[in-house]
DNA sequence: GCAATAGTGTCTGTCAGACAATATAGG
DNA sequence: CCTATATTGTCTGACAGACACTATTGC
C-alpha cells in the first residue's frame, strides 16, 4: 500500500471563492488527486553523419541503470519551458539550445512510481556543443535508429558503440521516435537544421544535416540550388580550413532573407 | 487519507525487480508539490465556408459569463486521450471525433485559482455532427478568425452574428490560434481535411473547406487534379441531389490508396 | 434555349533531378 | 599533372496555375 496525504493537494493555490469551493465539493475526489507533471528533453545532434541524442544513465530507482531522456519533475512556479532549460543547464550541463515543445505522455503505467504526465521537448544542437555536455559522467552520445522511414512513426533505437542497442527506461524510447518523426517533418519547411550547425558552415555540411535525418541522399547541384534559392544564404567569404582539396565556401543563415525591393 | 493500493501501480508492464519494489515502498510523494492537469478542447468545422469552433458559456467563477473551450480535469486514473473523450461526450455531447493532441499550456497564472497546466486537444467534425453538439444551451458556434496568415501564428478571434467578438476566458484565445495554425499546416499533407466532411461529398465541397482553412482560393481543375492524382479518392456513383443545376460526383475518401501492381 | 455549375483538355512557367563540365586546393 | 571535392551550366520530366472548352441539370 502507498499512502497519501490528501492535504498536500491544496497547499498551492490561492484563497478558493464560495462558488468555486462548492464545485470542487462536488467532484470525484479521484478528480481531485493530482499527477506529478516532469518535462524531458530529447538532445539532438549530427555527428559523424548520423543522428545521436544525449541519454543520461539513471542511477536511482525506478529503472535503475537504463538509459534515460535526461528530465525532471516542473516546479510548482515553474513555466514549462523554464522547467525546459533548468533541466539543460542541470543534466546536460548546456546554457542554451533550441528548445521546442514535443508532446504530454500521460498513459498510467509509463512511471511505476506514480502518475506522472511528462511534458517532452526536443532540443536541437550545433555538434561542438555536445563535447561540453558530455563533460558529465553519466551522460552518453547515442547512435538513433528507428526501423520507420518518412511519415510512418513508431519507437526508436539508440545505440552506443560499446554497448550496443541500448535498453531505454519508461516510453522513452517512443518519445525519441516522435521526436524524431517532428524532426524530419519540420526539416524542409523549417530553419530547424541551422540549429544543428555552427555559425559558418559549408553547403555540403547543410546536405549530411539534411541526409543524416531523412535517410536519403540527395542530387548535389539541386540540394545547392534549393537551399540558396531561399535566399536566406549569404556567403562570408570565409573557406573551409585544413582541407587536403579544394575547400568550401562557408555561409550564414540569416533568418531575414534578401527581400528588399 | 487517501489509500491507493499498489497493485493498481502494475497494471502496465513487466514484472519490477526487487529493487524498485523495495524503492516504492520507501517512496515518499510529499516531497513533490503537483499542479493540476486539464484537458480543453478545440473542436473545429467548417460552417457556411467559415472556420467555426465550439465554445461553452462559463457558468461558474473564474471568468464567469465568458466564452471557453471545453475542458475538464484528467483524473488520476485516467489517461489523457481518454480524458479528451469524456470531455468531448460531457461537454459536446458527441460521441466520438477525430482528436489530435495539439499543446501543453502551463503559465504560472493562466487559471487564477491555482497552477493548472492544460494539455489541449484538437478536435474535427462533419458540420453535420455540429447540430448534435448544439443541443446543449451552453455551447455556442463561433467563426473563427486569425490576424495573420500562413505559418506565423498568434492568437486567434472568435466571433458570433449576435455577440460579436467575443472575449475568451484564461488564454484559450492563445490555444484556439494554435489549433488554426496545425489545422493549416497538417491540411495538405495529411488527409485531415476529410474528418470535415460526411462520408461521401462533392470535389466542391472540399475545395471549399480546404479554402476556408487556409484562407485562400485555388482554381478548380488544378484542385481537382491534385486530390484525384493522390489515388485515395473514389467516386461513388452517387450525385448531388437538390440542386438546380448539373449534379456533382460524390466521393468516398479511402485511406489504403491504390497502390496494386 | 438559358443559367449555373460540373468536369476536361491544353498550354505554360516553375522547379527538382540527372549529369556533364569547369574550378581549385594539396601533393 | 593527378586526385578529390567545390561549383556551375544545361537538359528534361513532373506538376500546378491559367484558361478555354464541353457536359448536364432544372426551368
Amino acid at each position: 500500500m502507498i499512502i497519501i496525504d490528501i492535504s498536500i493537494m491544496s497547499i498551492n493555490g490561492a484563497a478558493m471563492s464560495d462558488g468555486e469551493q462548492e464545485f470542487l465539493e462536488g467532484y470525484d475526489p479521484k478528480a481531485f488527486d493530482r499527477p506529478s507533471v516532469a518535462v524531458d528533453l530529447v538532445l539532438m545532434s549530427v555527428h559523424e553523419r548520423t543522428l545521436h541524442a544525449l541519454l543520461v544513465r539513471r542511477d536511482e530507482q525506478p529503472a535503475k541503470g537504463k538509459w534515460a531522456l535526461p528530465g525532471g519533475f516542473v516546479r510548482i512556479d515553474e513555466e514549462l519551458d523554464a522547467a525546459a532549460k533548468r533541466i539543460l543547464k542541470e543534466k546536460a550541463h548546456l546554457q542554451s539550445a533550441y528548445l521546442e515543445q514535443l508532446y504530454s505522455f500521460g498513459a498510467i503505467g509509463r512511471d511505476p512510481r506514480m502518475r506522472v504526465i511528462s511534458v517532452s521537448y526536443f532540443a536541437l544542437l550545433p555538434e561542438e556543443k555536445f563535447a561540453q555536455a558530455l563533460r558529465s559522467d553519466a551522460l552518453t552520445l547515442a547512435k538513433i535508429t528507428t526501423a520507420w522511414t518518412g511519415e510512418s512513426g513508431g519507437p526508436a533505437e539508440a545505440s552506443t558503440e560499446t554497448e550496443g542497442r541500448l535498453s531505454l527506461a519508461f516510453d522513452h524510447a517512443d518519445i525519441l521516435g516522435l521526436a524524431v518523426k517532428r524532426l524530419r517533418g519540420k526539416l524542409d519547411y523549417s530553419d530547424i537544421a541551422f540549429e544543428l550547425l555552427p555559425k559558418q558552415f559549408a553547403l555540403r555540411e547543410l546536405q549530411d544535416v539534411h541526409e543524416a535525418i531523412l535517410g536519403v541522399s540527395f542530387n548535389k547541384p539541386a540540394f545547392r540550388r534549393r537551399m540558396l534559392d531561399k535566399g536566406n544564404l549569404n556567403p562570408t567569404g570565409h573557406r573551409e580550413e585544413g582541407v587536403t582539396f579544394r575547400p568550401a565556401e562557408l555561409y550564414r543563415f540569416s533568418r531575414k532573407g534578401n527581400i528588399h525591393g
